[in-house]
Order: structure tokens, then C-alpha cells, then sequence
DNA sequence: ATAGAAGTTAAAGTCAACTTCAAGTCAACC
DNA sequence: GGTTGACTTGAAGTTGACTTTAACTTCTAT
């Protein structure tokens, strides 16, 4: 009579991400998990959707802690709907956006840069440390980091 | 009659790196440095532009590896030109190039599971392990991490 | 009843790019 | 020649998101 429940095996394998990974996030608060009389995990249906979602707000590049963070305004006293998940990614637009914006404006200043070729501390954009630290403006160019990701090591 | 030298402070605080990580990029063949009669280090101005490329490198997402073997390919036996530095940047605007569009074809992605809401492991790019994985095309799509960077600690 | 696959834990390891620490040395100036 | 600030080293610590390991237990199928 109870709800169908998956094992960390099974659900690794339908949510892609390594049992260990699995662990971890239930350890982290993220996900929850029922035991079996021995102590085996059981995961209800309704973690591969939080899964889901964690796989897809990692991929916006949210941090494990915003991740919590938002899960932790789900209702607790009933099912999540569409709305709500929905409302969860609301704010990733911006998030790209923003990223988006930076990159674009650090390839503008390159291709500047690359036709002079200065990298001159004083001059350059891109090899200026003032241009970094200080300046809110569009001036305020960062970078993110490598473009792939190993998540599940395949 | 020597050349002018630089002390690691000095350095440190004209290229914008902490000495610290002056100490550790020397330490990792990135720059050299010549030593007084008791130890200390001593730097040519010219490792004042190999910072600054680092600087700039750093902006654009390459690791210290790709930087290394970056500043490997300069000639050793004249002080590089400004066409030897503007052919090691040149690579960089299509890695530039790339990053935007995969965060353009996420941003893509995420417009259309906000409207659906799915977050379906199936159907949803976002939340899609396999698409992670596999695929090769334009539908490859991962993501930068933060788009915020320490560096030098402020 | 038993083999073997799959599960359990805590603790330690990984990676990148540095920073911090402790304990001591050097250089510059008065 | 003495003070003081800047420098030296090797080793260990940091952060985030996990993975790996070792030693052991449970579940499932036969």
C-alpha cells in the first residue's frame, strides 16, 4: 500500500547523477530519503523531480547553497505544482542575462585589445587590475570559468 | 648598470596579484625572478607584461596550464613583440565566441521551461542528464560557473 | 541457506588557484 | 649597529562539489 520507492541505485541512474553524488545531497538537506528496516535508503517518487531541478539550476551555475535555498520555499505541506517550480526558475533569466552581458562586453574589449595588442597595465582593459576591482558600470568585466563540466565522471 | 630591478612587493602591487600569488606563479614557471645575495627575489620589468597577460588570460577563462604553455611558445631568445602577444591572444575571442553561445542556447532553453514549467526529466534540456552527456551540436549546452571571481582579495 | 550484487558509514582525497601560517632572514635607513 | 618593514621557506589550509576508500551490512534470487 505504500508509495512506490527507488533505491539510490535507481535513482542515480533515472536522475544521471552518481549515487555518491545522491548521498551527498541528501546528507546536504536537498533531497530526503526514507530508510528500510536495515537502513537502506528508499527515495519517494517525488525526489527526481527536486533532482531534476538541482541538475538544471547547476546548470545555470547556481551554487549548492542557492539551491537549498530555494528548494527551502517549497510548501511543505503539499505537493509541489508547476507554478511552482516555475517560480523556483524565475530569477535564472536574469542570472544568464547578466553573464551574457559580461561575456559580451569582455570580447568587445578583446577584440579592442587584440588590435592593439597593448596589454599595457596602464591602458588595457583586459590586463588592468583597477578595471577589475573597482567599477560598478558596464566596465566591470568578469569571467566564468571553464565552459565544460564533469558532473557525472562518465 | 644592471637593469632595474623590482622587488616582489613592488611587483605585487604594480601588476595588482597578491605577492603571494606572485611567489606561487614563479614557483609554477610562469615568471622568473633573479635573486640578491641573500635570497630575496629580484624581477625584470619585462615580468610585469607576462603578468599582465596573465592578468588578462585569467579574464578570459584559460587555466594556468593553458597559460603556461601559452607563455612557452614565446621566443626565448629576443623580448617578444607586441605580434608575439597579440598571436597568444588571438585564440581567445572564438573560445569567447563559444561561450556566449552556449549560454545563449541555454538562456534559449530555459525561456521555453519557464513557460512549460516541466522540469521533466524527459522532456526538459535543462534538466536532461543525457543531453549533458552526449551530443556533440549545438544542443551541448554547459555552463560557466560564477560568474563573480575573487582574484586579488580586495 | 547462501552467494553476490548493492547498500551502509565516516573519513579522507581531489581539483585549481591560491592564501595563510610559523619561524626565521634580509635590507634600508637613522 | 639597531630597529623595522619587507622578505624567505615549506607545509598546511581554503572553497565547492563531490568522489574514493575501507570495512562492513543488507537485500534478492536461487
Amino acid at each position: 500500500m505504500g508509495e512506490e520507492m527507488l533505491t539510490i541505485g535507481e535513482i542515480a541512474s533515472r536522475s544521471g547523477f552518481a549515487p555518491s553524488a545522491v548521498r551527498f545531497y541528501e546528507r546536504e538537506g536537498l533531497i530526503r530519503a526514507e530508510r528500510t528496516g536495515g537502513g537502506q535508503r528508499r527515495f519517494p517518487r517525488s525526489q527526481l523531480r527536486r533532482l531534476a531541478f538541482i541538475r538544471a539550476a547547476r546548470h545555470v551555475g547556481l551554487t549548492l547553497d542557492e539551491i537549498r535555498s530555494a528548494l527551502a520555499t517549497l510548501p511543505a505541506s503539499r505537493t509541489p505544482t508547476r507554478q511552482d517550480w516555475t517560480r523556483l526558475s524565475r530569477g535564472w533569466r536574469a542570472r544568464l542575462d547578466t553573464e551574457i552581458e559580461a561575456l559580451v562586453a569582455l570580447r568587445n574589449g578583446l577584440d579592442s585589445c587584440i588590435g592593439c595588442g597593448c596589454l599595457s597595465l596602464r591602458t588595457c582593459r583586459l590586463a588592468n587590475p583597477q578595471d577589475s576591482a573597482a567599477r560598478n558600470g558596464p566596465g566591470a568585466v568578469y569571467l566564468p570559468r571553464r565552459l565544460r563540466e564533469p558532473l557525472p565522471k562518465e
